[in-house]
DNA sequence: ATTATCCATCGTAATATTGCGATGAAAAGA
DNA sequence: TCTTTTCATCGCAATATTACGATGGATAAT
């Protein structure tokens, strides 16, 4: 054991979970904030701002990209990263769809 | 290695990533919908809702607990579970807040 | 009192994540 | 051409997560 078993859940808790999975680690918010701040950086950049080692940063930097939510172009020497406007809106329409469905009227249960 | 550096990164960050964690699995984000559905639930309902060991639920369960938001009550020989409202919405606004920052005005960055 | 039910915890195995040094590919500049 | 810069990837070690069977404590039912 050790896998998730995503058989059991369906397609949108999955993916709703990936995304948080995406976003959960505090190098990828602080890059995200970092990219969101400067709408554009080279991964260098990244590396002072985080005090990661490169291949660390690269790595965060690669799973973010798998995840969709911000891409990267090749710039001469240097990779140029930015947010997916797209899929960052779809980020935050899941989670704010999901968090909006609770009604606490009252917030008591048992 | 293997352990995140959190001294690295600001609280916020740290916070913010820990959210996310908590909810980055499917059968979590299927106990949360579930218990938005049902308002409130005993343990053994969702090891028969998600299909996994009752070791592994309540595993799941005590994940959730420990992050806030959800809260759990003796209720004679059951463990009753329900959505905790304040972090719940703490949850939200985090999320939400994180989210809305960008500004999109065009699409390209490098 | 005995039994049954519910669930938290322990122990363990399998797998995933995090982090870094080393290496190498690609492009720019000397 | 040779060197430098930038960054992705590989390989490894440390740690974390996921999952489950087994056990035991607590309460309810007989």
């Amino acid at each position: 054991m050790g896998a998730t078993k995503s058989a059991l859940f369906t397609r949108e808790q999955n993916e709703l979970a990936a995304m948080a999975k995406a976003i959960a680690h505090p190098a990828r918010i602080a890059i995200l904030q970092y990219l969101v701040r400067k709408n554009a950086c080279v991964c260098g950049d990244l590396v002072d701002e985080l005090g990661l080692a490169q291949a660390t940063t690269s790595q965060h930097l690669k799973e973010l990209k798998l995840a969709g939510i911000i891409q990267g172009s090749i710039e001469g020497v240097n990779v140029c990263y930015c947010i997916n406007p797209e899929v960052w809106n779809r980020y935050r329409d899941f989670f704010s769809g999901f968090f909006k469905k609770v009604d606490l009227k009252d917030g008591k249960c048992c």
